[in-house]
Parts: C-alpha cells; structure tokens; sequence
DNA sequence: GTACCGCTTTTAT
DNA sequence: ATAAAAGCGGTAC
C-alpha cells in the first residue's frame, strides 16, 4: 500500500494548512490545523496539495466516524454546507442535546475543517469557542468562516447565513441514513451478526 | 459511586 | 457589560 501512513498537507488558504493523518486502509481519521511555513521547514518531505472540499456523503466514506454521540454530532456538522453556519442550540435541538454538550463534542472533534465544527457558532451570531487552534482559536475559526465567504461583523455573524432548520435536519437526516448503510456494508462483508 | 469539565445559553445584577 | 447557574454525558478518580 502507498504512503497511507504519512500525513498529507493540504493549503487551506493563507499560511493556514491541514495535516490529514490516514489509517491502514486509507480511511481518515484525524486532522490538525497547522502553519503552511512552520510545518515545510520542520518536515520538507510531505506531500502538498490545495484542500478541496468533499461533499458530506463523500465525507462520510472517507472518514472514520465514531457510532456513539460523538459521531452523531459529526453527522450533523457535515449538514453545514459550505457558506452557512447553525447554532449549538440548533444542533442539541437536532440531537436531544444541551448546548452546552454539543460544545463538549464539538471540542473533541478529531477532523476539524473535514468535518466542519468551525461552521457551529453562538446563538447571537458571536462565532464561539475554537480549541482546533491552541491560542486566538476565535481568531481561526472566523478566518476559515470568512474564506467560505461567511461575512462577520466583527466577530458576529450576519443572520443571513444561518441555516434553516429544516434544512438542517434533512441533511442530516440524509447524511446519518448513509453513514449506518455504509456501517452494516462494512459488517455484512467482514462479520455476521 | 462522585466530582469535575466543556467551542453555551439564559437570567440577574 | 459582566456574572452565575443550569444543564448533560463523558472522563477520571
């Protein structure tokens, strides 16, 4: 098998790049935000690409997703397209969650920018907590925000953006169906049950 | 079992 | 504007 072991860097946009790490079989299943120019000097031998983004189900099959909350809470990340954002609340509300709780996951999210965790802001429109990046994680998150073209006033965003609920949930409805056919194929081949 | 924590939200100064 | 409590499942002890 090919270099599935060495993490790919992807540009971003900036000096902002992704560090994708890859399992055995290919399947993604982490990711770290880091500095184009630091990462080059440290490590010169990786492979570079520009970051181009899959569509969720897509995603879906090349990522490793959790079958437990955390995983669920993915699930609707994906449901963001690109250029809109949702609330925590709208997430919990989604889930049965506490926004809060949704926050703690979000937290934990081992696939930042492939799994769109930045796309989750306040209720108020104030973009909210990032720890994808150790220090300004804001300052991060509204960067990644604004190069899809969400527009940010300050550290709001404009109302315009947010998401319509039922969209929400039809896409994540959409996007969970796929995520547990995708898991009963994988188990029908290798295990009965 | 208990105690604490977190990318929030709402209410009360 | 700032402070605090509520709220929940995970994690650590």
């Amino acid at each position: 098998m090919k270099n599935h072991n060495q993490p790919l860097l992807l540009r971003l946009g900036g000096d902002l790049g992704l560090l994708v790490h890859r399992d055995y079989r290919g399947l993604i299943y982490r990711s770290s935000i880091v500095k184009v120019s630091v990462h080059l000097r440290k490590a010169g031998d990786v492979a570079i690409a520009d970051y181009v983004e899959m569509d969720p189900l897509s995603t879906v099959r090349a990522t490793r997703i959790p079958n437990n909350s955390l995983g669920l809470v993915m699930l609707a990340m994906l449901a963001i397209p690109r250029g809109f954002v949702a609330s925590y609340s709208d997430i919990a509300e989604l889930l049965n969650m506490t926004p809060r709780l949704v926050g703690l996951f979000a937290s934990r999210n081992p696939i930042p920018v492939i799994v769109p965790c930045h796309r989750v802001v306040n209720r108020d429109g104030t973009v909210g907590g990032y720890s994808a990046w150790a220090r300004d994680g804001r300052g991060v998150k509204a960067l990644l925000l604004s190069m899809e073209r969400v527009r940010i006033n300050g550290f709001k965003v404009d109302r315009e953006h947010f998401m319509d609920p039922r969209e929400l949930k039809d896409n994540f409805y959409r996007i969970y169906n796929y995520y547990h056919a995708l898991i009963s194929e994988r188990n029908g081949h290798s295990e009965e049950d």
